[in-house]
DNA sequence: TTGTATGCGTTATCAT
DNA sequence: ATGATAACGCATACAA
């Protein structure tokens, strides 16, 4: 309990070594004696010394330069995550760090991979990525981290050996818990799940249906697996494909929209017949026509990631890399929360971003 | 896009005067010609120039003094709380910030206000408090404020005038949920629902109870409110309170656990008779015992109020404050999470600290 | 009213 | 293999 925290002087003259020696040893730049190493190493445990990060940031004039790539188009919620990332981008300039956003074609290996590369001249600090599992962005990745660019996989994850680490959501846990709202809300009434997907190939969705069979299976036998739709994340779609299925399969009595595509979803269930009863409708993402629906009451759960605290905790962990801090908290998987209208957070003005 | 940040002197230089007047106008310590003073804001303004927080704190050896005060005792959450903020001291003792953890009897607002005029003294930076609203309390909080400290109050909210900010959670939203929650369960079904509270003259539990009043009404007609149980957040006065009622209203179909003593609720929920519907469940607090009930079906929902959040926001808070940084991000209400069994986080050391 | 110089803890460069 | 020292951007004591 000194006054103030033991600095590297302190730790040289305890092991009786000059600054710079100690500074060698603290961080490994080698050529150091190793009985001088020892000492010094002593030294440090026995004053409880930490690197001051911020005086070494400052030596180094240092900026931390992290690019956050995600898709482009009219998806609602990376228009979201375009939106917060813009107003991180503010709040982050005042700590040193230069945020650039970069937006790619979605569904476009081809061109995520190019732009990755081109990054790689841009010597970046991190990287946080929305990718897909293809082997010329698995490419790209690994030069950018050979070049010691910290990647970590956003949204969607990647092969552990592509990435540093993952921030989202576990997928099976969402569909799990759409299955126990869904049984919830039939309140032990016998009914039809109607799954949407945009694709069944896309390994984020199929994890959402298994999950959501899994439970439905094991707590609520009493609810029925209509085949999903494949919607391909486009509204027009998903509306005229819904419309179809509801005249051919009357007994639905619950929807779960797994991917995008809600605005079509969402006018179906606008025009629903006065005479037959409302579905029970879950959906992902808490978005501007997303949250207009539920406080309409014409969905009712929205399980959305917390993009905001998806963004917070991926910029955390590329600095953390970036520093070569320990990283102490483990990468517990963002929990989906459960929105229903009454504890809808306020509308800010990033969640207002509209489709572009 | 030049390719550093201008610093203060590129500001003096800008604006032909030396270094130490920019600072004396940027730093409004007056003294300073009006004729210099606007020629140096004029170049604040042309190379937006933004005061390296990091570089000020080096040169002045601040160290953050943080303080948290809450209460003591057996109550599950605050051990919880306890045990988070113990793990954030040590990751925040790398970022130079000294947080000490305080904690009072609980109920005394003597004691309390007495600990924080104690605490005058010790110069903090900041304060974190679970405070009530009772005048030594506010006139010891009025003292501090007055010596520059900086005053947040968590998870329990103070009069304005108090409190530089609130973090918590809005508990009519709390209460709102739980009624929407328990709506679903029913299915439309008629029911009677049993709140519990710690005591109605709490304002918090007060608030909870009339959220969940106020959308039972609004949208489940078919749902009775049964007198509430005031369990004082003791469990065994829960357990036998509860045994007594249910004994005497054989129609509830569901519980709202408002306060703390859910170890008693619990407990009378395991020993339910096979022969009685079994309730509808939902209590306030992810904490060990909550989760192996939520775990074992023997409830359904837990709100929670997320400590971690509201730990990192109420910290984040001060530093904005003590940097006197523009607090950009308006004061938004922590939205409580809802957890069912399959959309549980893994279980952390913090989480799994026991009642003391 | 204005200006100069020193130190904060670290990195990096240039000596020994 | 080791040591001295000039930045980094800011606050501040001191000088003019």
């Amino acid at each position: 309990m000194t006054d103030r925290a033991p600095t590297l002087s302190d730790v040289a003259a305890l092991a009786g070594v000059s600054y710079a020696t100690a500074d060698r040893v603290v961080n490994a730049r080698g050529g150091v004696a190793e009985k001088s190493a020892r000492r010094v190493r002593a030294a440090v445990r026995q004053l409880g010394y930490i690197r001051n990060v911020a005086a070494a940031n400052l030596s180094q004039r240092r900026i931390y330069r992290f690019a956050v790539v995600l898709p482009a188009g009219p998806n609602a919620f990376f228009a979201h995550m375009r939106a917060l990332l813009a107003e991180a981008q503010d709040r982050l300039a005042a700590d040193r760090v230069a945020l650039s956003i970069i937006e790619v074609p979605a569904f476009d290996a081809g061109a995520l991979a190019a732009r990755l590369m081109a990054l790689a001249e841009d010597d970046l600090d991190g990287l946080a990525l929305v990718g897909t599992d293809d082997a010329e962005v698995l490419t790209a990745l690994a030069a950018l981290r050979a070049r010691g660019v910290a990647v970590v996989s956003l949204v969607s994850d990647l092969p552990d050996a592509a990435r540093d680490a993952y921030v989202g959501i576990d997928n099976a846990v969402a569909g799990r818990t759409a299955a126990r709202m869904i049984g919830l809300g039939h309140g032990g009434r016998a009914g039809r799940v109607l799954p949407i997907v945009g694709a069944v190939s896309a390994p984020d969705h199929a994890q959402r249906l298994n999950g959501l069979r899994a439970v439905l299976d094991q707590h609520y036998p009493t609810l029925t697996l209509a085949p999903e739709i494949e919607g391909r994340d486009r509204h027009e779609e998903v509306e005229t494909q819904l419309t179809a299925r509801l005249a051919t399969d009357p007994a639905i009595s619950a929807i779960y929209s797994i991917g995008a595509g809600n605005a079509g979803l969402i006018r179906v269930l606008e025009q629903w017949p006065g005479d037959r009863p409302h579905p029970f409708v879950v959906v992902h993402e808490l978005v501007a026509h997303t949250r207009a629906a539920l406080e309409r009451g014409v969905i009712d759960l929205i399980i959305d990631q917390r993009p905001g605290d998806e963004i917070a905790l991926a910029l955390g962990r590329l600095r953390e890399i970036a520093d070569r801090t320990t990283p102490t908290r483990a990468a517990e998987p963002v929990v989906p929360a459960l929105y229903v209208p009454e504890n809808l957070p306020p509308a800010t003005a990033a969640s207002l971003a509209k489709e572009t």
